[in-house]
DNA sequence: TCCATTCATGAAAACATTTGCAAAATTATT
DNA sequence: AATAATTTTGCAAATGTTTTCATGAATGGA
């Protein structure tokens, strides 16, 4: 007859059995050390006997951290956001934060809809994918207090604190490299820019960086392909098929390299004596595949390390504004490239 | 001289600023129908102009859902994870809710702490992946009300709903292929089983279709192997190395299998002519990898979704209990196996 | 114009906590 | 033993909402 019907346990109930006042309950759970060992004794009792657990949601309303953090990015479903995301979120989760997550698949409108959700939800810091939102985007986070920072892209002039890679020096550095090679029949294959400033920023250094070099790249070996392997094979068969063949095929990231690598096979040519096939990114993967790809290896644990290190530590230390870091993209010279003209 | 200091914008400032009283400003909110339509312009002014954001901690501590779902998950690395949580996220997204995502990395003592730390934040409801946990952590589940079902795997005595596929059957399948294909002299590959149900089903339910066609597989040739490209690549190259070699190798995923394609090419051995592979999951890519891979597809899209309908909709519709739900694995007979004695 | 409805709004209580302040209990000092 | 200092606890107000109930304002029918 004791518990009358259902009743939710709260602090009070937990106070009322441990014979104690609810004030004291909340001091045991938030200032263990202003409470009397035998009382704090008593209260555990009582919380591990009831079940109790501590309503978060009434203490955020006291202005207390909400132990949140709003994590926005375009899509999980490409593995390098998947394992920024997971480093990001085991980072924080050490500070004892639990991060909400949702993805808008490269809309700006659904980017700004997720953000007033998890303002909503009084997160107590937020992170963004990349350097370009909706100026609404930004407006919204100015207007709060919270911290925030973009991940995965560096810029030091960002809006705000970004940690990441410069694309732009990867896109360029890669360039390069093929340049090195002798390489002057280049073919460029990119996903879509719309609403993506990375497969932007790499894509006009790549292209800045061959035209500073007086390589141009004609019009229909310029291939705009959805990031998907499939897709990049067959537009990589198409291409190779002609009779103009490029000495080398620059992918805006290794998911289309990977899938070029295949087209090449299904062409019949042999990587990289016939062409050679670079990508950017660095995934998982792409060390063991054969041939080994030629990448630039942009550190996705590393760049969500630092970012749950930097978020975290900004909101804990209000006031503290958190530092941008750049994480510098590597070149990773393997087995898909080799100099033009040698052997 | 307006707004003294700071005032963070609570409803009560926005209904002063319009004039009517926090109630209706509620309402507004929550019941626009209730509240006449000047009124309503009235109140969306002040709201804009003030750029009030509701507070969902207030609510919730009125017994009004939070509009969270939280998601446990081993890890967010292996990409068909990243996947399921993917469309599980857009699908109850259209529902209004958000997702408290965290990952254990396959200790059972970690999804205790994270489980008990989303419930302080009252989510509305819980997935869990695969079908073995802590009795711990389905007691605690148990003494809540909230809706919970299990991803991923599927059984029907499951300890609660679980939508996913049974492993029994994809593991039963792989094996029925290559035994079909006359196959006798058979490695495995699997990832270390402790801790991860999915692959402990696939694993047993091979050998025993093994043993029941009076099929053995000698210990060495039994692999367990990390989940990595490189190191079933590595493991793959030392397994074909020896004297005595398989006809075929069950790898119990695709990335397994993936390294173990790798590491076949890198001894010199042409798949699947000389010796068959297979894998489980069908991932992205593994119909475009050159052999495209024979596998069991487990439909993590459709795995996602639909867990995402019957727990949003088992929170939405309080009382009804969600159902579970077998999404059938499907055996892909593409390239990289073959019968053993034909051609 | 008057009364009965219906509609729109406000007052106040409720929700599950935290916290500043003061009272009570304990311990130390003389 | 009496007083002072310190530690421990409880009271009550505060947090930002929602919701029930009651009241006042419009509207309709006679």
């Amino acid at each position: 007859m004791f518990d009358k019907k259902k009743k939710q346990v709260d602090i009070i109930s937990v106070a009322k059995a441990a014979n104690v006042s609810p004030s004291t309950v909340s001091r045991y759970f938030n200032h263990p050390e202003l409470v009397k060992l035998v009382t704090r004794r008593r209260i555990e009792t009582s919380v591990r006997k009831q079940g109790y657990i501590r309503n978060r949601a009434a203490q955020t309303i006291h202005g207390i951290r909400s132990g949140t953090i709003g994590v926005i990015v375009p899509t999980l479903d490409h593995a390098i956001f998947a394992e920024v995301v997971q480093s990001f979120s085991d980072t924080v989760a050490e500070q004892g934060f639990t991060i909400l997550l949702a993805s808008h698949g490269y809309d700006q409108q659904r980017e700004y809809a997720i953000l007033r959700k998890m303002l909503e939800h009084r997160v107590d810091g937020i992170v963004l994918t990349g350097l370009d939102h909706d100026d609404a985007v930004f407006r919204l986070i100015d207007s709060q207090t919270i911290p925030s920072i973009l991940m995965w892209n560096y810029a030091d002039d960002a809006r705000y604190p970004s940690i990441g890679s410069d694309n732009n020096s990867a896109g360029a550095m890669i360039a390069e490299h093929l340049l090195s090679h002798g390489h002057r029949d280049i073919a460029c294959m990119f996903p879509p820019t719309r609403g993506n400033d990375r497969a932007q920023a790499r894509f006009s250094a790549v292209m800045e960086t061959l035209t500073d070099a007086g390589v141009s790249v004609p019009d229909h070996w310029q291939l705009t392909t959805v990031y998907s392997i499939s897709d990049s094979k067959r537009d990589t068969l198409k291409l190779l098929n002609r009779t103009d063949r490029p000495t080398a095929i620059i992918c805006g990231n290794d998911i289309l390299a990977t899938g070029a690598l295949y087209g090449a096979a299904a062409a019949g040519l042999r990587v990289p004596d016939d062409i050679s096939i670079t990508g950017i990114g660095d995934f998982k993967g792409s060390a063991e595949i054969e041939p080994a790809l030629t990448t630039v290896r942009i550190p996705a644990k590393r760049i969500g390390h630092e970012a749950g290190l930097a978020l975290s530590s900004a909101i804990i230390n209000p006031g503290s504004v958190p530092t941008g870091l750049h994480c510098k993209p590597k070149l990773m010279i393997r087995s898909s490239s080799k100099p033009l003209h040698r052997e």
